[in-house]
DNA sequence: CAAAATTAATCAAACGATTGATTAATTTGC
DNA sequence: GCAAATTAATCAATCGTTTGATTAATTTTG
């Protein structure tokens, strides 16, 4: 029999941001965290203050560990377009890894309500704009890259990610598919990155 | 003096959407809905039964309207890609006048529960995608497109797409900026589909 | 055509259930 | 033995829904 001496904090965490992303902020409650942790009602109010102080605490520590994962691809000594292809594995491999959390940071991005999270998860994922931006714009800049809508481009790379992420049966045509199949999920990580990296490769470097 | 002797039914239907897409459906109460939209609350559940009545007519209208629009673009004769030019100036073109509306579908398609609407939404989708295959296919048998991971380039086109509507803000870097304005809404469409254009052009048919 | 009967639309009020939160008492671990 | 952790019980508020009554419009009937 396992001891199953755990941090009722951490349980607690790990309970709501399940909930959080199969049933959404509004659609569940403060019971079902409760239940699904196995810690009383009480803890949710004692540990976070409220419902929406363990969502923000879950935002913050996720946020957090995305920022730590940028690494200053800008400063090695490789082509624009290496750089642009690691920061696309990266960026693929992190998210793929966290989908149920990326759910969850999108459904709440299209949220009107609750500004502080808009902005929140607006200047987090602004930090990757940034560096993607400043690859592709210093490719253009030194001839290596055509001249495109540097925007655009980024937003169909974040875009197709995303995509895949929401609607993976888009791109499975194949019944008997599970994004939680570590293997599956393997094959969708290595397509997503071969595709993300041919489309940038021929589009932003096909002289014309 | 308007008369506003406007149908309750409709304006019941008129603000749900706009509260679903504002604040979620668990989000919203039927007490908002029924101040919104200036009707009883017993209105309500008298002509659509219950709150997801109200939720699941709103989905079904859109997406008749969704299916009627869809032209026969493939009898036509013009090459792939100006097929393929044509479904994605439609595409965009749908979607961008209609972003609080898919802001909403997507996010209830990220949602576990609610079974019955995600089989309905992605089965409306997949009418889209099946099109956009056909067209990529059909290029790739004539010769006049590159071998491509066919489903990976519809996830980028689509993606591109959606992308830019729940976070039109990575696009325009200037912060006095409205999908709601008319002309930054013109302006981003043709953007848009300029830059999906250019890219399935240059991806698809460049030799290499 | 007019009175009677029926239907549709609307309303205020209340229903039981559930929500997030809090209390006060109890247990645990050092 | 004391502070931190945990509990059951309870709180007011809100949830979606239902009710019974009322008004307005339509149909039926003589």
């Amino acid at each position: 029999m396992k001891t199953e001496k755990v941090d009722k904090r951490q349980a607690i965490l790990e309970a709501a941001e399940k909930l959080f992303c199969e049933t959404g902020y509004e659609g569940t409650s403060t019971r079902q965290i409760a239940r699904e942790s196995g810690a009383n009602m009480a803890m949710i109010n004692y540990y976070f203050g409220s419902k929406e102080g363990v969502f923000v605490e879950i935002m913050n520590e996720r946020i957090a560990g995305f920022a730590s994962q940028l690494k200053i691809i800008n400063e090695d000594k490789i082509s624009a377009l290496e750089k642009l292809h690691r920061v696309i594995e990266g960026y693929v491999n992190r998210i793929l890894s966290n989908t149920a959390f990326h759910k969850m940071m999108h459904r709440e991005l299209s949220l009107t309500q609750r500004p502080e999270m808009y902005d929140k998860i607006k200047d987090a994922m602004s930090q990757n704009m940034q560096l993607i931006d400043r690859i592709i714009t210093g490719g253009i800049e030194d001839g290596s890259f055509n001249q495109v809508d540097v925007r655009m481009v980024i937003a169909s790379i974040m875009g197709t990610i995303t995509n895949i992420v929401i609607a993976p049966h888009k791109v499975m045509s194949c019944s008997n598919f599970d994004l939680n199949n570590p293997k599956d999920k393997k094959m969708i990580k290595e397509r997503t990155i071969a595709h993300l990296q041919d489309l940038t490769t021929v589009y932003l470097t096909t002289k014309r």
